[in-house]
DNA sequence: ATATCAATGCAATGGAAGTGCAATTACTGA
DNA sequence: TCAGTAATTGCACTTCCATTGCATTGATAT
């Protein structure tokens, strides 16, 4: 179990207060956060330390980023079913229609996608919307 | 075989010039477009009818829209495999990463996606980003 | 013909993404 | 320790796309 700052040192990153509360904000949401949703949360912090905070770790494939068809970027930290460097990874991401949340299925295995003779797949993003657990639960 | 203006009225759209117009644009591509794609097409045009019309359209399920990651929504005339009005339509969309065209697969069979218990589907986007067949053919 | 409602055009707004630059903070090596 | 360097942060600003309000034009029905 290594802490956050032996994680950020391990990609080459700069250990900060700013970055290392950015890290716990993502590491404890569940779910996709927009950089608005970090903003709110970061009052005292400037937007753009906050958006290229979250731009250093997606270069460092610490972050990925989701486009959950809301037309808002949301991002996520990599867990260990994340493997964003490699370019044929399958993103699966569930949106909720219900309570807006975007959650990631990164455990969950998803069928090869076969595209037409003369395209070439290298990336493919899924994105499947409906109910999530919490609000068909009750 | 219906005309554009019998389609137009059976979806309860008024046909007018620039309806008229802006379907034949549509029809014409044979890829996704933006709404900047169309306001050069339609130089003489406002943006805002322009953006209306689609709107309009998409309202009444004669195009779709598509997010391909670009962040810029593209839209597309809805074709025969093509069941926006269902709930549980799989859109495919094919991205080229070199000529940044988008392409819809309507035809292209696509396995059902399985998600975790007590989630629901309502809805897939599913965008494949690679390179197309005109990109990689030469 | 005229009253009515929709469609269009113009102007403006809002939100998110991104950039330049100055000020600040963290690291490095003497 | 302290200066020097490089990276990070904050502020201001810009750009681009999406969207809305309102006045005007155009179409439809009685």
């Amino acid at each position: 179990m290594q802490t956050i700052e032996e994680l950020l040192e391990s990609k080459n990153i700069r250990v900060t207060a700013m970055r290392l509360l950015i890290y716990k904000f993502l590491a404890e949401k569940q779910i996709a956060v927009t950089l608005s949703n970090i903003e709110n949360a970061f009052e005292k912090a400037d937007r753009t330390t906050l958006y290229r905070t979250v731009k250093t770790f997606e270069e460092k494939d610490i972050v990925h980023q989701i486009d959950d068809g809301t037309g808002i970027t949301k991002y996520a930290l990599c867990e260990k079913g994340c493997n964003c460097e490699i370019e044929t990874d399958l993103h699966l991401h569930f949106h909720c229609n219900n309570c807006n949340e975007t959650v990631c299925l990164t455990e969950h295995k998803i069928p090869q996608i076969k595209v037409p003779d003369g395209f070439v797949s290298e990336n493919v993003n899924l994105v499947v919307k409906g109910i999530c657990d919490k609000c068909s639960g009750q």
